[in-house]
DNA sequence: ACTTTAGTAAACCATTCGGTTTTGTATTTA
DNA sequence: TAAATACAAAACCGAATGGTTTACTAAAGT
């Protein structure tokens, strides 16, 4: 289950986090999914490959199309990851004007 | 409240990830923080730029030290995000035999 | 059979990234 | 006041990013 890619660094590019919103609970093809989006499709293509390295998405080949489907397990990493902050975040000390007293 | 810069992208290098989990729950000086790294101090310095610039980090100017403190609310926002897409980890539909069956 | 369609591959390009070293500058400390 | 400390700034570098265009290939329609 290891994925060649960072998982994080996949979901960094604004592109990629747009495409596995389009790909969540549908699986599309390679074209349509180029067309939601102003670039080219072998730009696309190349997202595509970056998400599916990371295991974010599969592709099946479908005749001469490529059925893409997101496998949004590998989102639990990153779920995880920022979730175990969230005591921090949630706790009143984490307010601006508390960080810049306790720097006093 | 809007970050010039974008949070997914800064905790998309491991080493600034690594920074978070030291400054969570304490505040560091930059130099305590970058004799943690085996690279040079203006490299942990500008990880610790963009970490600030997206909200994620606040620096003191204390003397002549930096005092960098975790502001973790900025994760909130990955959190989420990542959060949304629970609902479709969890569901059996995304095993990986599942999706190549999909497709046929 | 020919043409269109869906996609990959390759070459290219400008910009960003992540690091370095070197230098400069406040601020402490001795 | 001189030396050490804690940083920032700048110049530089190779590699990765995100995009392009231009072939090329394979499958489907006509």
């Amino acid at each position: 289950m290891k994925a060649r890619r960072d998982v994080f660094q996949a979901i960094a590019d604004p592109t990629r986090r747009a495409i596995i919103g389009l790909l969540a609970g549908q699986t599309l093809t390679l074209n349509t999914v180029a067309e939601n989006f102003r670039m080219s499709q072998p730009a696309v293509s190349k997202h595509m490959r970056i998400l599916t390295e990371c295991g974010l998405v599969v592709v099946v080949k479908h005749g001469r199309q490529r059925h893409c489907t997101a496998r949004l397990t590998a989102l639990e990493e990153v779920a995880k990851w920022a979730e175990q902050y969230r005591v921090f975040w949630n706790s009143r000390l984490d307010t601006l004007q508390n960080l810049l007293n306790k720097n006093e």
